[in-house]
DNA sequence: CCCCGTAAGCTATTGACAATAGCTTTTAGC
DNA sequence: GCTAAAAGCTATTGTCAATAGCTTACGGGG
């Protein structure tokens, strides 16, 4: 329901009519609508992290960038809400929103580890990719490419990009990579802080 | 007091209050939620594109780029709200808003004009730049950046990169570029359409 | 077979909020 | 000072989330 009509027009009410329902019989199964969101993002993040999974095993380097980030826009355009929702950041002391988050972010940190790139380095390159991915999805679901341009060519390109200055990672930046490494793991989703249920 | 409170919990009973009005006085001035909403957007794209103009004058090149960015993320992390609202596509057939969104757009394709990109490489290239800067500041002002890194170094570094895959730009992608130019002149906004007040 | 506990549904109601109708007060220009 | 527009008000409606409290369907153990 929230990919066909929107995640903020996704009322319980509308939810009771599909199930045949009355409204505040959904009490029996939810706590709230902060809750359902809860749940959709939360399975969102899982769905997510393991179609990204998926598309780099077997794979390395520029080959798994690439597949990961075609799997990532491909999933973002077929379920544009699960996607919104993915990317709403956990509540406060909220331990699995938290995980899966993490989980998540740490398949597109783990792609990049090929390039052996230490501390800040790694990342400013896993920022960078993330950034990258979310705001060409973003404009690409949100309709915001209007023009009758090739959007899977520009996202190519997009990523092709990537690659490159990926390559010429040391020669810019102040390059003080000085730091512990497994950078990832405490990144976290974007958006408004879900509320706490 | 939608940068104070976020743009969807910016409510009429709660701007009534600020203003030390009853509610329904608000009619007097506008239309409807979704009409502030609009009003909101349009003076935040105009406002964004302001900015940026102003920081591109005088500069070509990675130069104009730079301080672009630099400017875009500023402003963003200034009014979040405003950010937000700055990225709803104009309603259909909304004027106005649709020209406030083109113009917007329309600078950040004058400042790589001096790269003298040709038809789709250049749509390519202006919607590489619009993701990175929107991806990297949506996940900061979201709060999606946990780690003690930098940003402001991830977010330099980010923009070298474009830079960087920008000087490669004819080297990957089919390289049809024989469409007519001005290419920026009608991509929108992401986010969903807003309503028709 | 019945009893009982639980799961799942229902009606009624409340409170927040947007929005409209219709009336009254302020105020600015002549 | 008069008048008309501007700006405010109360009262009300409709939508929606949420809670309270009651009823019904069902399955396992005595």
């Amino acid at each position: 329901m929230a990919d066909e009509v929107g995640l903020e027009r996704l009322t319980l009410a509308g939810l009771a009519e599909r199930l045949g329902v009355r409204q505040p019989s959904l009490y029996k199964h939810i706590d709230s609508l902060a809750g359902v969101h809860r749940s959709i993002a939360i399975q969102s993040k899982r769905e997510l992290g393991d179609v990204l999974a998926r598309a780099a095993v077997g794979r390395s380097g520029a080959d798994a960038i690439c597949a990961m980030a075609h799997s990532y826009r491909k999933w973002a355009v077929l379920h544009p809400a699960r996607y919104q929702a993915s990317n709403v950041m956990p509540a406060l002391g909220d331990i699995e929103d938290e995980a899966v988050s993490i989980a998540a972010i740490q398949i597109i940190a783990d792609v990049l580890t090929s390039y052996e790139l230490q501390g800040d380095d790694a990342v400013d390159a896993i920022r960078a990719l993330r950034s990258i991915l979310h705001g060409f999805v973003s404009f690409e679901t949100g309709g915001g490419f209007a023009l009758s341009a090739d959007v899977d060519r520009s996202f190519e390109r997009l990523i092709q990009g990537f690659i490159v200055a990926l390559a010429h990672w040391g020669e810019f930046g102040d390059n003080d990579a000085t730091q512990p490494t497994n950078p990832a793991s405490f990144e976290q989703p974007t958006g408004t802080r879900g509320p706490r249920r």
